[in-house]
RNA sequence: GGGUCGUUAGCUCAGCCCGGUAGAGCAUCGGACUUUUAAUCCGUUGGUCCACGGUUCAAAUCCGUGACGACCCA
């Protein structure tokens, strides 16, 4: 009969026979009894510095848990190998120090989490391990774990069961806890200036702050149409009109859009406002937050990211999308000056077209901003917009070392403050680092009749077809119209962060559980 | 949304071109072994070859459709 069954089925049936077979010996198979008196990494710290010699005879005795990673049995001496919160502990096991319950280990497989008691001991071939005088099952296994030398590599298995990716892949398990430590430490820079961490609604009657397209769900008692949020951005805004001078929020956006390397569904960021800054010191704050993070990461200023090297020492490069599309396509200096004040935009549509993402972009962006004929700011504006373009399919890619991006057309930007010295650029910028976008930050808009104008050019957009547009927020309009202080504020991909910080090629690879496809 | 590649034992993979009884290593199970490090040695079990359809005397293999995944592009 047991011939007949497929292979894990049969080895879950043993795994259980031997469950059964701890319960005759009154051992709770799943018991809940064991209190640990030594993690596996403070046993080892605290002999690491001991010979051989110095632990022959030593009678500290210790209890230590953790799951069955290797088991090599010579006899009637056995080698296992625990694994204790991510570190591994050999236990040394022999008939002479276990006596009849030697016989038991045959009941142990590969993936049982034990609890042992011994002293330290250091090998033949030097390795500190634990002298195991007795042992009990603490939870049984039904499961095998996945094969020993070549481990895991199945990445949609990773995904799906992350567990296992966990329990066998150091690597993996690495990166969520750099995940972990580069959270901590934005928490701990921004609370040591004064800021506080608050949590806004998931949950909204209108997805704003940004450009994507929400998830739809439905509240049913109160027969309401809602969105899960794009951005913390008005929710925050609230709390700076609220008196909140200086907030920042760090929680999950989803976005209903395509699953790449770098696209999850639900993804998180941290949002942050000060009151009474501007983007410029922003900047001074990024790069201050930037260099504390990859020298907590990497213990120094540079770092390897794919095939860079990625220098965080210098001042990042402060630049204009204007003059890395003059630079790109090869124009003198003086040309580069010229276009990064240009008002002309059929010089930049000239320079456009053939270099964006589809044929048809340039003539979409000119659709979008109507006749511009006669207005300087809106003819600037176009012509910036138009250059945009270009830098998002040519350029983005290219920005390897940390550079600051400045000069974004207010078309692109409906929520930052206009410059006053220019008024078809907004005071905004964005991180670049490694070819990814990482930051986007800019001194607020807090004008309401100006943020009223900016909804109705997005609503106009959104009735033309356009999902990613925003909806007009009155709620937030009357929070500006009570009045907001003048503010900056800045949003960061953790996400995106992370895999900069740890050199992962995928997003998947810096979230927990990422979207798969339903199976 | 498009292109390329992939899906075979619990895991890691061969086999597919060129159709002919389903393979290896690890894991399992049994045995030997008191200092192993992917332990070793002897033996053993284990399969809806992603699914469906087609071609054929015969399909893991050739063809088509679909599912799922990875990567690249949008």
């Amino acid at each position: 009969m047991l011939e007949r069954i497929m292979t894990e089925q049969r080895m879950m049936h043993e795994r259980l026979e031997k469950a059964a077979q701890f319960k005759e010996l009154g051992q709770n198979p799943y018991g809940n009894s064991f209190k640990p008196s030594i993690s596996a990494a403070e046993f080892l710290a605290k002999y690491a510095d001991k010979s051989r010699e110095d632990l022959m005879g030593n009678s500290d005795s210790f209890m230590l848990a953790g799951r069955i990673v290797a088991a090599r049995t010579m006899g009637k001496a056995a080698f296992y190998r625990i694994q204790d919160a991510g570190t591994q502990l050999q236990l040394f096991m022999s008939q002479e120090a276990l006596g009849a319950s030697y016989e038991q280990l045959k009941l142990l497989d590969m993936g049982d989490f034990i609890g042992v008691t011994g002293t330290p001991m250091r090998t033949k071939t030097g390795e500190l391990s634990l002298h195991v005088n007795g042992f009990q099952i603490l939870t049984k296994s039904l499961r095998p774990l996945p094969e020993k030398y070549h481990g895991l590599s199945n990445v949609e298995q990773r995904y799906r069961q992350r567990y296992l990716d966990l329990i066998v892949n150091d690597p993996a398990r690495a990166i969520f806890t750099t995940r972990s430590k580069i959270i901590r430490e934005i928490q701990a820079f921004l609370d040591a200036r004064g800021f506080m961490e608050v949590e806004t609604p998931i949950l909204s009657d209108i997805a704003g702050g940004a450009t994507a397209r929400p998830f739809m769900t439905h509240h049913n008692a109160l027969d309401e149409d809602l969105s899960l949020r794009i951005a913390t951005e008005l929710h925050l805004k609230r709390l700076v009109v609220g008196g909140f001078e200086r907030v920042y929020e760090i929680g999950r956006l989803f976005r209903n859009e395509g699953v790449s390397t770098r696209h999850n569904p639900e993804f998180t960021t941290i949002e942050f406002y000060q009151a009474y800054a501007t983007y410029e010191d922003l900047m001074a704050l990024t790069e201050e937050l930037f260099r504390r993070l990859v020298q907590a990461v990497h213990g120094k200023l540079t770092m390897p990211y794919g095939e860079h090297e990625l220098d965080f020492s210098k001042p990042f490069r402060r630049v204009s999308i204007a003059r890395l599309v003059g630079e790109h396509v090869g124009l003198p200096e003086g040309k580069i000056v010229e276009l990064e004040q240009t008002q002309d935009f059929k010089w930049a549509l000239e320079i456009a077209l053939g270099r964006t993402v589809t044929p048809d972009t340039p003539k979409l962006i000119l659709k979008e901003h109507g006749d511009v004929s006669g207005d300087a700011v809106k003819s600037r504006n176009l012509a910036l917009h138009l250059l945009y373009a270009v830098f998002e399919h040519e350029i983005e890619s290219s920005l390897i070392q940390p550079t600051f991006l400045l000069d974004f057309p207010v078309a692109v930007s409906p929520l930052a403050r206009r410059r006053d010295s220019d008024l078809a650029v907004v005071d905004r910028f964005e991180l670049f680092c490694a070819g990814m976008e990482v930051s986007n930050a800019f001194s607020e808009l807090n004008d309401p009749a100006d943020q009223r104008g900016r909804f109705e050019e997005q609503a106009k957009l959104k009735a033309a077809g356009n999902h990613e547009a925003q909806e007009v927020d009155e709620d937030f309009l009357t929070a500006l119209e009570v009045g907001m202080p003048p503010t900056a504020g800045q949003g960061i991909g953790i996400d995106r962060l992370v895999m900069l910080l740890t050199n992962s090629p995928s997003i998947r690879e810096v979230i927990l559980f990422p979207k798969m496809r339903a199976k």
